[in-house]
DNA sequence: AAATCACATTAACCTATGTTAACTCGATCA
DNA sequence: TGATCGAGTTAACATAGGTTAATGTGATTT
């Protein structure tokens, strides 16, 4: 569809601005797909070979820890990709899944292909850098976080960032995104108000 | 020095193999630089627009808080660049320190010349994909640490991080990096010493 | 409509980590 | 040589956040 093309589009050329025909490359290798609530883009423990693009729609990455409880380690909304990307580049079984919260509509790109266009064009080898660079910040974000601000606090960031889709996000996820359980939210969210 | 040139020789290479005389491009860049123990490489709150790789000796990167405790964000050793890479991606004054935790021989290189290689050759703009793909994998792997385990367990994923350098860390350093106090730490080891 | 279910809230109690302060020790300095 | 200083340890107490369980509520299923 037109505008899945160039909700892309504009994502690829606000990080490296690209000719038509050099776009029509990562075009072409799109599929769209529909996933709907509570299913899966991404499945922890598996060898994947995917890099989503969301194109409507809200995802949660989370570890899963032994006990089968999860720990977000982000949401993702529309014009924004959604991946395993350390484990892509490592060639190793996905640490995350990626669910939906509500229903998506997405693009997915094979990630390998997605690396063949870094030899294909100095274009997309710049583009490929700034994606790195633009995930490595907001991990540091995150890690700067939790190194330096307690709970509350970091449920302050959260609002902040999250601000547009915040409403979607049920509270429960919200306690495992900041690292605390959603009674302790709960708790937090009283003691705090006003 | 020779062994200075071939230390970030084989760094370059093991990123993105090249020929001599693209190397050079960098080597030409690079200002040796001794810092002595206790001394900064990069000042928090500074417009920084240095890259630093380590030759000798071990610094410690870390966020200030408002009463001037350090929240140890990394260490880093010989091998290895260091910089505040977001910060100078984001062209913002830095918001970390970088302090040599004993004496230190560092490779130095204007960053703005850095990132100028990337538009002088593919090759350069695919080491700077590599090194910030690297930097991402190192920030999400300590995202996911503060997001899954408790101290203790952050304590012996440090150990084996760190195993050799780890001797040179004072306890006290470790403890910002793990996101506790020293008083705190000293309580675990003993706790768990069997 | 009744039953079920996931989510949220609250309270009571528990545990990990923070805080303060005292003490030791080795390194450095006067 | 003695004084000082920073790091590390320990203990006592404080607090943030975890755990369990009870309750309510709105959405979904039967």
């Amino acid at each position: 569809m037109k505008e899945h093309k160039s909700s892309l589009q504009s994502f690829v050329n606000s990080l490296t601005p690209m000719e038509e025909s050099e776009f029509l490359k990562i075009w072409e290798l799109c599929e769209f797909k529909k996933i709907e609530k509570s299913s899966f883009f991404v499945q922890a423990g598996s060898q994947e070979n995917k890099l989503g693009f969301v194109l409507s729609g809200l995802f949660k990455v989370y570890y899963t820890d032994s006990e089968g409880g999860e720990r977000i380690r982000n949401f993702v909304g529309p014009g924004h990709p959604v991946a395993p990307y350390s484990d892509l580049i490592l060639q190793q079984n996905s640490s995350v899944s990626a669910e939906a919260i509500v229903d998506c509509e997405i693009l997915s790109i094979p990630f390998s292909e997605y690396q063949s266009l870094f030899n294909f064009s100095w274009k997309w080898e710049r583009l490929g850098r700034i994606v790195a660079e633009k995930y490595m910040i907001h991990r540091e974000m995150r890690e700067a976080q939790f190194l330096q601000l307690d709970a509350w606090k970091r449920f302050q960031k959260f609002t902040e960032l999250f601000e547009s889709i915040a409403h979607l996000i049920p509270k429960k996820d919200v306690a495992s995104y900041l690292g605390i359980n959603p009674v302790s939210l709960s708790r937090l969210i009283k003691e705090n108000a006003q």
